[in-house]
DNA sequence: CCTCCACCGGAACGTGAGGAGT
DNA sequence: ACTCCTCACGTTCCGGTGGAGG
């Protein structure tokens, strides 16, 4: 049977994209380079904090600041590799480490067993810890056991911690307070902290107590400027793209641009680079154009409001679409009042359950977090405070999403503005 | 300057699902 | 079967508040 040429070719363009990447991975955000640009302030504060480790002293906890994609992360397991590289070369006291995303792994027994796990420690029966069902003392109870079961000094790093508080201000502090003060009840062990948040804000959630002996030492990670980007993008390219392949100047400058108006967000840089190469391969060129660039970014752009808006629980959705419906009716501004009375009609149509005003308040201070719509909260003196509420991405943008959940199908044209 | 609207947002609590141990 | 845990999602209650209009 011969082969269909279509599917042929399609094939071939496959292997002939070889010809874009060397390393694709070298553009992921868990890539580590060995050289780490423009962060040599940064990796000599923290190397010198934990450099005590290496005589079995404790190092101070440490909060790093700065905004997505600063290098926190990268800097962190860098020199944390680094440690423990060298106290293995030289028989040091090799210090443990654990490294949890206090983002995705979301509640304070998580975080424990997450602990307890990057040092296998096991239920005193020796099974596994189990997945919930424990009290959260007990567990705290078995970290601190197998910590000391000989003498280590333990490295934790929190990632994204400010989520952690954010999400509950009570456990959040309750956590950090427990574990910053594990060193007064561990025998002989000691542990150390190092935080990393994104919000430079985040300090003033924290208990003052616990801010004390967490912040002991601070590191602030600033956004990278254009140049910077440009440069980080350069060391990169040649590791992961085949030489040659991209000829234009301009499409380091453009990727490096376009990340730069996002905050300096390296990661960004590194994301629409390697997606602009995917796309370039996809089409089966030999060549990565600022055409690319410009393609991915409007890829990228869809591509998470798309999935944001689809995943939404279907209660967001019809708020969603209750500011939808009056930006259509013509409004640029709705307060919340107008919002939660076009929410109860459609929430109706769509037959799920209404909620109270205060809980619709919610979901819209969420969906803002989420950057589908923006809030602020006004006074109209007389007539009350409340929120202003506006559409953040475009109508038809929302419309065509919505559209394919089969509750919203029976919604008429009408109710819709 | 004071009032008072229409909501904001914190606190406490309820419910039901999901999992573990006994 | 029963107890004990956490967690997501909501509700009820309520004190707080910026500024237009009196």
């Amino acid at each position: 049977m011969a082969k269909p040429p279509k599917l042929d070719k399609l094939f071939d363009k496959f292997i002939e994209g070889q010809a874009i990447f060397k390393e694709r991975n070298a553009l992921r955000a868990t890539f580590i380079p060995n050289y780490l640009p423009f962060r040599e302030e940064q990796m000599n504060r923290i190397g010198s904090i934990l450099g005590p480790a290496l005589r079995g002293a404790p190092p101070s906890n440490i909060l790093c600041y700065g905004k997505t994609g600063t290098g926190k992360t990268v800097v962190a397991k860098y020199v944390l590799d680094m440690l423990v590289s060298k106290a293995k070369q030289s028989e040091a006291n090799v210090p443990l480490r654990a490294h949890v995303n206090c983002r995705t792994i979301t509640t304070n027994y998580r975080i424990l067993k997450a602990l307890c796990e990057s040092m296998n420690a096991k239920m005193p029966d020796g099974s596994a810890i189990p997945f919930t069902g424990l009290p959260t003392d007990e567990i705290r109870t078995i970290l601190m056991q197998k910590l000391d079961s000989e003498p280590k000094i333990f490295v934790a790093v929190l990632d994204e911690i400010d989520s952690l508080v954010k999400r509950d201000i009570n456990q959040g502090n309750d956590i950090l307070y427990g574990l910053t003060r594990m060193n007064g009840e561990l025998e002989n062990s000691r542990i150390s902290i190092i935080g990393i948040s994104n919000d430079l804000k985040f300090k003033d959630l924290l208990d003052p107590r616990v801010l004390s002996t967490l912040g002991e030492e601070e590191v602030i990670f600033p956004p990278y400027d254009a140049v910077q980007l440009r440069g980080i993008l350069q060391q990169r390219v040649e590791l992961a793209f085949n030489e040659g392949v991209i000829q234009d100047e301009g499409v380091i400058n453009l990727v490096g641009a376009l990340a730069a108006q996002e905050h300096g967000d390296a990661r960004r840089a590194l994301d629409l680079l390697r997606t602009t190469g995917e796309l370039a391969e996809r089409k089966g060129e030999n060549h990565v154009t600022q055409e690319h660039v410009r393609d991915a970014q409007k890829f990228m752009e869809r591509d998470t409001i798309t999935e944001t808006v689809k995943t939404l629980p279907a209660q967001s959705k019809a708020v969603l679409l209750s500011v939808y419906a009056l930006t259509n009716r013509g409004q640029k501004d709705i307060f919340t009042g107008e919002c939660f009375n076009a929410y109860m009609e459609i929430a109706t149509a769509m037959s799920i359950d209404t909620l109270t005003q205060r809980r619709v308040g919610d979901l819209i201070s969420e969906l803002d977090m989420l950057g589908l719509i923006n809030t602020t909260v006004v006074s109209k003196g007389r007539y009350g405070r409340t929120k202003r509420i506006r559409l953040a991405v475009s109508k038809k943008h929302v419309r065509t999403i919505l559209e394919v959940d089969a509750r919203l199908s029976k919604l008429s044209k009408e109710l819709l503005g």
